[in-house]
Parts: C-alpha cells; structure tokens; sequence
DNA sequence: CTGAAAGCGCTAACAA
DNA sequence: TTGTTAGCGCTTTCAG
C-alpha cells in the first residue's frame, strides 16, 4: 500500500537518494550523470514507483494546487469556466480546488482561509461582487490571484471577463437595426461588476444611436434569477412608458420576462421583443429561441488559469485585463416591431 | 508569510511542540491538563497559527481530500452532485479533486493515477460505464470508493443511485394511464448501466401493464445526445410501426425527438407524446415542456459523500447500494392520444 | 500529564 | 557529478 519511496528507487539503482531525486526531476536532471539518469529512471519503472507531492510540497512549500471560488456551481455560467480552468491547470500537473460560496461573503472569506491552510499556490476568483477584501488580503499575503468575470475596483488583480460592453451594444444595435427605437433594460445587482458594466453600456449605446434614453425605461434588480426579471417587467409594463424591446442584464431575468409576458398576454417577438445575456445552454429549445450574448466562458476560464500560472511563476505578463469577444447570437425572440412609430 | 508553526506556539506557551499538538488535536485533546490545553489556545489564537495539512498528511498519510471523477462537469446532470458531494465533505474538512475524464477509458485511467498519486482517501466514481476495470483497482489497492449512478456487474463498491426502474415505470403508467398503448422507446446505450436498467424497466413494464411489446418500437442509442436522439425517432417514424407516445432514456434524447418531430412537422403532444428522463433544468421552459423523471442529484451526491466517509472511516455501512426515489414531473409534452385505439 | 526523540518522503545547500 | 546533511511541520511512540 505505501508504494516504493525514493529510498527504494535509490537503493535499487545504487545510489543515493539525492542523487535519485535530482535524476528524477526534469529540473535537476541535467546535473547528473546521463547513465546513472537511466540507471535511476529503469529503477523507478521496474519499482512502479510515483513521487509523493505531500512529501514534496512541505519541503518546496509549492502544492500544485489552485483554489477556485464561485458562488454556484450549480449556475450554468460556471461549469463550462471550471473546465476551462481545470484543463489548462491539469496540463501542468496543477489541481483544482473548488469551493461554493453562496456570494455570501462570509462563506467566501472562511473558504478563503481554508484554502490557504490547505497551502494553494494561487487562487482563481470566480465571484462576482465589486466589493471584494479577499482580493486585498490575498495581495497583501502575496498569493498570486486572478479574477474572473469581475473587476474589483482598485484593480490590484489580474482579471479575465468577457466584453460586456461590446456584447450589450451589439444587442442595442441589432434591436435598433431591426427599427426598435424605444428599449427597456433590466439591469442585474449593481452589487455587481457585470450588472454595473451592462448597465453602463446599455446607457452609452442607447445615447450614442440617439434612442429614446427614458430613466423609466430602466429597473435594476436584486438578484439574478428568474423572479427578480418577472418583477421588472412587469413594474416596467406598469409604468406604462412604451416600449417595443427589453434588453435583460442576463439570461436568466430574461426567462422571467417570458415568464410575466405570457402572464399578461403579451406576444414576444410579435408586441415585445426579449433579449437575454450570456447564451446559456439550450435557449435555442425555448419558445420563442432567446436572442442573447454568447460569452465565451471555457475560454475565459482557460486564460484565467493560464494567468495564473504566468503570476505563480513569476513571470507577470504585459497585460493586466484580458477581455475576450463576445457575440450577438439572435434567435427567435426578437423581431422587427409591430408598426415603427415615426 | 510562512505563518506560525507549531513550534512557535509551543514555545509561547511554554510547553514542548508535543503537547501543543495534543492540546489542538480534539482526538487528543482529554489526555492533556485542561489548563494547558487553555494556555496553549490561547496562544495559537493570539498568534493566528493555522495547522499544516501538508505536515499532518506526510506523517498520518491521510490527506482528507478526494478524488472525484465524472465525465463531464459540463453536463448539467453533474453540477448537482458535485455540489452535494462538496457540501458533505465539506462539512467534515474534506476537499474534493474534481476530474473530468470525457468519458475515455485511458483518460480516466491517468487520471485515477493522478489523484492516486496525490494521495487522496478515497475516491467517488460518477462515470457511467459499466466496464469498470478501475473499481475492481481500487479494491485491490484497498482504498475507498463509491460508485455513482451507476453499477458494476461485480458489485465491489457500494453505489448510490435514483431509482432509475421506478422513474421509467412511472413514465409507463403515466402514458398508460392517459390513453396510450403504442410506447417507442429510445434506449441510450447499452455500455452504461442506467442505459441498461432504464431499458429493461420499460420492457418489463410494458408487458405487466399489457401494452403493445413490439420489438421495432426500441432503438438503442450510440450516445445520449441530442443528435442521436432525433435520429433515432427519425428511424422509429421511417419504421411505420405505430405509436402515440415516444419516451426518451434521457432529456437529451427528448430534445432530439423535437428536432425530429418539429423537421416532420408532427405536432407535440397532439400526434405524438414525448418524455424524458433527468429532468434537466429549464425544461418547463421549453415548448412545450417536457415531462420528465425527477433525479434527486444533489442528495446522490451528498449520500454518495456520507457513504465514502464511513468507508474511509472503516464504519461500513449495512446498505451497500442506496437508492433514492425518482419523481414523475408531469409537463405539457404528454397528453392523451389523438384519438383512443379500442 | 508532559518531554524527548524519531521520522513521514522529499529537496537543497554544501562538500567532496 | 555525487554523497552528506539538515530539515520542511507535524504526530506519535516511548519514557519519565
């Protein structure tokens, strides 16, 4: 059960334990007799033997582990990050972490410390609140950190995200494309990085293509779940300021927006047009298609690791935000408007 | 950064490592004088000393983490379970290694060597394979495992499951019940044990309630993918044998049949019903919603959890396979038959 | 009840 | 190029 040690292999190969440590590792191996490398290598085959990383990491302090914290892994959002981040990781022998903060930031600060006990070489920040200590304390305890989805404000991270911006303008633009000239948005927690930055763009683009920019025309939620986005629309449609066309901050508040549309009566794309954000699985199997925003999450995920890496080893790349492309995907659920008022 | 050690808090309270480390160890914790154990908490506290796992785990060989592997994180049928795995384990200091394996025999195999190599103290199998090569190395190798939504033929580990023959029963009576005596099944494939037992629980009570037991009303998927799905029902229709209701070995099978029947222009549920099985999030959301076998994932996993905790702690448990109950979710994807056949 | 000592398996100076 | 030595931080016999 307790496998062959380097004592073993060393014995084995007749030499000494050092000298079959330094044989055995890609670093080292250069500094040893090429002979005695393979005498040490065929000993360690022939003894099936596999370094111990415990053994390893409390003399290197280095564990090859990463800790990853998001709120939910249950989200669809995250899934597809994780894998990017655990592949790119798993390529260099690095292991993930996972742990499930709720966003209650209580959670996430004890999960924080229970990683770092756990000695993690770094930390991937899926989490989403603008406010963020953990992000402070981690550089202050000098662990490497990259952020992902989120930017804090001070920017003391490295961070990844999707571009944001660009995706809801492109919303804005292929609504307006289609003639809509007055658009409802529902904005996601301005607790948040995305639910500000949405927000923000949402205003720009409405300005800059000279829409209808009504304060009424916009509700900013708690959460983003399917009810909080029933609510706004229907607190919306309640104002009575017109509107042909809702952006929702997410996919989700978007669902809820299906939801108090049937509730009213209302035809989407036919009377209103509904437009989500982050493209998440099977919005093409609803009726009508949702129009949203692709995100490329596994490949957020995968630069996200890959920064980290770069952080771990010291070597701080030139860019500090990488933002990847994001991209309209249009789908049923918007249309030309009913009659373009003039 | 290194942080205090043990050593340090010895010192401080002027008593020898030793006792410090039976004084904050709550298994040790009686055998040493309550007023030492008091002077030496103190110090660790006012000090900030945290344990080292790394340390603990090289002289214990015990690591309390574990390895956990499924096919794809990506696949929303897992998030759940990982989740009430994590939650468990969790709760007892444990920390999980998730590894996607992609559902390749080879990959898999490296994989288990790789957390093997890490030590972990058990493992939770969520691969669905019913080849398990893996189970029976385990064993050998003595260290815990449990099986997850699946099964061996041997049975060497205990296993965790949904009541996969209830759920496919249910869905049965369900169309039964409603009118229909014609039932096409799409079976997933035979190489996976929920494949196996879904199929066999459709055959079995196809025959109890009396309904139509023809042969060419089954087609045996390659994968369960939405794809081979809607071929399959493409090939049942192109069949000629008739039937009023189709039931899916899984939700991703179901949404193929609607590809299939929205491409034929078959209407859902009028001509011909459909379920699914898993029910997989959103489907309310589709049109229409899809009747489907609830799984209680969250609890398979967590139960999957408590059931490797006993095992690591040699407390083997009297249950060796724990199944859990599946639910009928009734939707709008099934109704009575067109008109009923006398 | 507490101290002393040994050692888990490995790596990294330092010598030779 | 290789051997020697000294731990990494902790637990756990064994004495006392």
């Amino acid at each position: 059960m307790p496998g062959p040690t380097l004592k073993d292999v060393a014995q084995r190969a007749g030499v000494h334990p050092g000298t079959a440590s330094r044989a055995l590792n890609p670093e080292t191996r250069s500094r040893v007799n090429a002979a005695t490398v393979r005498r040490v290598e065929s000993a360690a085959r022939t003894l099936g033997y596999v370094g111990n990383p415990i053994a390893r990491s409390l003399r290197t302090a280095r564990t090859l582990t990463v800790g990853m914290l998001i709120p939910d892994l249950t989200n669809p959002l995250f899934p597809p990050i994780v894998r990017g981040v655990e592949d790119v990781l798993a390529a260099r022998d690095y292991t993930v972490l996972l742990a499930n903060t709720d966003s209650s930031p209580e959670r996430e600060s004890q999960l924080y410390d229970a990683l770092r006990s756990r000695r993690v070489d770094g930390f991937i920040f899926g989490t989403a609140l603008t406010q963020h200590p953990l992000t402070t304390r981690a550089a202050r305890e000098g662990i490497p950190v990259v952020l992902v989805n989120r930017l804090t404000d001070d920017m003391v991270a490295p961070a990844v995200m999707g571009d944001d911006a660009s995706g809801v303008a492109q919303v804005v633009h292929h609504l307006a494309d289609l003639g809509h000239t007055a658009l409802a948005y529902i904005a996601g927690p301005q607790s948040t990085s995305s639910g500000v930055i949405r927000l923000r763009a949402f205003r720009q683009t409405v300005a800059d293509r000279g829409l209808v920019a009504d304060p009424s025309l916009v509700v900013v939620t708690q959460a983003w779940t399917e009810d909080e986005g029933a609510d706004a629309l229907r607190a919306l449609l309640d104002r009575g300021t017109r509107f042909t066309a809702v952006i929702a901050g997410n996919d989700m508040l978007a669902l809820g927006c299906y939801d108090a549309l049937r509730e009213r009566g209302i035809a989407c794309p036919k009377r209103i047009s509904v437009a989500g954000f982050n493209d998440m699985p099977f919005l093409d199997k609803l009726s009508p298609p949702l129009t949203s925003v692709h995100v490329p999450t596994y490949e957020i995920g995968a630069e996200a690791a890959r920064l980290l890496l770069d952080q771990i080893a010291e070597r701080p790349g030139p860019v500090r935000v990488v933002t990847l492309p994001t991209r309209l995907v249009p789908r049923g659920s918007t249309a030309a408007p009913e009659s373009t008022p003039h």
